[in-house]
DNA sequence: CATAAATTTGCATAGCTATGCAAGCAATCT
DNA sequence: AGATTGCTTGCATAGCTATGCAAATTTATG
């Protein structure tokens, strides 16, 4: 029946419905002009070829892919990514691009995976994985590729970045636990080398100062089994905490975990937990985790608008933006009088800074 | 300092290279017939003008994108996804091919998904979601698409499938229940409509009828909180089960935390569960969860090695591999006498090995 | 009906690389 | 030396679509 033949061309169709392979053209570009008529005759004959525009060679001829490539790590160790990933996923597709992904690990160098978008031509790259080099940031500036952060601070101004207010979230932790009575206070790190859990840490870090305490640190590398382990030698140590604040929910599950099971603590009477991100996990019945919750949505759309403004026109420049999280009270943490579970708590109102660079 | 010009082109390289556009091209293609000499002309020529090449046109000229169509779904409601995911873009990646990921949602259909892979002209397809709509096989196999379909059965011939022997898995558990003494047994499927479920129900159901039992069956939407309620459920009828099996790991979780959690239910004491995936949440601490091992990494071998072998080479049939899951046996589930935790049973040689999980 | 205006059409070419083929060249053989 | 062989090189073209421009056609206007 259908014979192997592959892929017709414009020209096949434009032969079959006696017209030039402009019209054909013509008669796939929405908005070009060409004649009702004419344009159905093609459509028509299109249809009896099997006939499909190749976005190859139109992308040749337009300079424009359509693509983005994305580049993203610890997926399969932190539900926030799969998250990050379907959504961004979601938004580039809707709006007409797609998506070249690369799934990175931690320690994998960027500047080998750059320029295989570059190759391709991608519009524009998506970053949340590791940190952009400054010599690769120079790079895509050059040839005109726009590229965003998401959740990773900017090195130089040559990228956009979409962060969640991290120092401010650590604030907020502080301050629910000190205004609930609590005297002895940890932070989970993730590691010390990214910014997501150094800003986390210092703003908690921060207020407790301000109120004469100190936290006591230990690091979960970003891992359910790593926070579960810490949370074990925190409370060997003589002043175990009260009071613990996670630089994520993955590891405040962990932490939680073992203060239930392996320390036969009770949560929130004998100890508080507070995460960081609000994966859908934070929400299952036998977490309940109070958590600072990244609104994602948000975060994404202001990412993807950005990226695809700037494809649009380059004229503009990158942009800076912080996007304050909530606080998603449940019932981990113990709460101060006159606050009850099932509260979220927006810092919008206190500031959300936007500075253009 | 670098001047804001766009890509540089082969031909601007030949001419500073002083040589001609063939012999950049070849320059960059391994294997080609260029003299060393020369070579390093033109890459010295290259890196001085920032030249890379342009897979665009590689792609449009070589009638080969490099690109692999990759569809998935469930990316945030099942960790397995994710897993799947992660191994794939990167075997793929190691292997020199792209990925162009499409993200979807359970009920979209993949008739509109399909056409934009192929309009970018994607060397083959890989589907983790959905199945195939018979029209879109045939579309495909015209065009000379080859498209494998991971942990979904196939609809007709066109297609590769891996996956994992869901019937003989659920046999395993069913087998592993009776051993150790159960008697009333449940099955949480994950939907009507899905190869998965329907398999490894039948394959429980079938060696408990064997036996003169009958599972009850209760839906859990494949989502923790489906399965969640799924078990609250089953624990108001009369004869509540004693024995519950799920149709994946994320689902038995649920099941786990409402028979802990809302239930005061030991597991396994007053209850067995076993789930199917092994997700990395199933050896965390607090579930130890004994389950069916779907060896993902061996499976995504295969489908990867099965794609580019008929990429390669487009006279190999599709092929049909069902790969035996292993069971995990963790403390969710009651073990049979004789049998002590952290064992692996391996359904293929049918031996047990200690693998100290 | 003639003319102006607006719309539609085809022509020709650009976009960038890969590759078959023939020509150029150097090394080897008789 | 002349012939043969093997390696390099450049030329010319294919691969497919989009688009500026001018020509052709249709529609509107007086």
């Amino acid at each position: 029946m259908a014979e192997r033949k592959v892929n017709a061309t414009s020209t096949q169709v434009a032969k079959l419905a006696g017209v030039s392979q402009s019209a054909v053209s013509r008669a796939f570009t929405p908005g070009a002009s060409i004649a009702e008529s004419t344009r159905r005759k093609v459509l028509q004959a299109a249809r009896k070829l099997g006939y499909q525009p190749n976005a190859i060679a139109r992308s040749l001829s337009t300079k424009r892919s359509k693509m983005i490539g994305i580049v993203i790590a610890n997926v399969t160790t932190n539900p926030f990514y799969p998250e990050v990933l379907d959504a961004l996923s979601r938004q580039f597709q809707q709006r007409g691009q797609r998506v070249m992904l690369f799934v990175v690990t931690r320690d994998q160098n960027l500047d080998d995976i750059l320029p295989q978008l570059l190759e391709y031509r991608v519009d524009g790259i998506l970053l949340t994985a590791a940190t952009l080099s400054s010599a690769m940031a120079h790079e895509c500036a050059r040839l005109g590729v726009p590229v965003t952060l998401f959740n990773r601070s900017v090195p130089d101004a040559h990228a956009s970045s979409f962060c969640c207010d991290n120092i401010e979230g650590g604030r907020m932790a502080a301050r629910l636990f000190m205004k609930s009575g609590h005297h002895q206070f940890a932070f989970v790190a993730g590691s010390h080398d990214t910014s997501t859990s150094l800003e986390r840490e210092r703003g908690f870090r921060e207020e407790l100062n301000q109120h004469g305490f100190e936290p006591l640190i230990e690091m979960g590398k970003f891992s359910y089994q790593g926070a579960f382990e810490a949370a074990r030698r925190l409370m060997q140590l003589p002043k175990s905490p009260d009071a613990v604040f996670c630089a994520n929910d993955i590891m405040a599950i962990g932490v939680l975990d073992a203060l239930r099971h392996a320390e036969q603590k009770k949560v929130p009477e004998d100890v508080s937990v507070i995460g960081f991100d609000d994966i859908p996990m934070a929400a299952w019945p036998s977490y309940n985790l109070t958590t600072i919750r990244q609104p994602i949505e948000r975060m994404i759309d202001s990412a993807v608008n950005d990226l695809l403004d700037r494809i649009n026109q380059d004229t503009m420049y990158p942009k800076q933006e912080l996007v304050p999280g909530d606080l998603v009270v449940r019932s981990s943490a113990k709460l101060p009088s006159g606050l009850s579970s099932g509260w979220v708590i927006s810092t919008s109102e206190n500031r959300s800074e936007n500075r253009n660079v």
